[in-house]
DNA sequence: ATATTTGTTGATAATTATTATCAATTAGCA
DNA sequence: TGCTAATTGATAATAATTATCAACAAATAT
């Protein structure tokens, strides 16, 4: 497996051993590799990443292990309409913009906003429910799909 | 092919051929099924609810036009976790509470949160994009898997 | 009414996505 | 170091989805 500088993983190697996983090559490869994006990825995607620099790993160990860190909470699973499974680098909480014409997820915050919706959240009753986050979905068509897209 | 009585099917009859599609007898029957339905099912669930009185009915044929009523607005895809395309009956904007530890999507809509968001966004420069709609999507564990959900 | 045209369907093959299996390997620890 | 239990790689199995195409049925023209 090759060896990625020191200097970068063990940040990675600490999230790894602080949500009680065994630190492997592979964990922090694909941990690395996922972190990197600024999209949301299919396990695929993912897959193709790090082949070339990881020849030997396993399309499985991909599978295996981006479910791994997203039950761990180092990424999250992300509801897509698109029938596949995906997953998103940031935990932090914020929205997504869904474009339905192309396969684009396109993070979305505004602080204003999600303090309007927790601040509405909070005077309610909640029951029978662990309630992990709350987010806004924007599902859109993107007019010019070469360009990008914006809300300010 | 069943017939189902003229009165209960005239009115989806209308809305398919409003949306420009063909009235088949198994449209009618897929629509017929998905409406009669308060949850968010995939294909699979379709398919077993209308095998038994249509036994010819072809599961690739509940693939294709559940995608064909979703293209043409009768019915919408919903985004899930779970990687498997799954239909909403309710075409209009309304939340959703993803169980991620069951796998089900509980409606949820508050005209008065409905009412805050399109209030904020009203505000907002939109670039780029043709907003469809916007909804809020809460994620959860369901505590008691046989107790139900409130928000109140 | 009947024929024609065109889109839809059913059967099934092909493809794609995901999960399971299990022997070999490796990380963490005594 | 060596032991133990978890992880990985290779690949088979399964599940989900799409493609193919001849037969068929709905809409439209005749």
């Amino acid at each position: 497996m090759t060896e990625a500088p020191k200097h970068q993983l063990s940040q990675l190697a600490l999230q790894l051993q602080e949500s009680g996983l065994k630190v492997t090559q592979q964990r922090l490869v694909i941990l690395q590799a996922i972190k990197e994006r600024a999209d949301h990825p299919w396990v695929e995607q993912i897959y193709e990443d790090i082949v070339a620099a990881n020849p030997t790993i396993s399309l499985a160990t991909v599978y295996k292990t981006l479910e791994t860190l997203a039950e761990h909470g180092l990424i999250k699973r992300v509801a897509s309409t698109d029938g596949q499974k995906r997953y998103d680098p940031k935990v932090e909480n914020h929205g997504h913009i869904n474009c339905l014409n192309t396969r684009e997820i396109i993070d979305y915050y505004d602080q204003e906003l999600h303090a309007l919706i927790y601040e509405f959240f909070k005077k309610k009753k909640v029951g029978n429910l662990k309630i992990k986050n709350i987010s806004v979905e924007i599902n859109a068509d993107k007019i010019d799909q070469d360009r990008a897209v914006y809300i300010k």
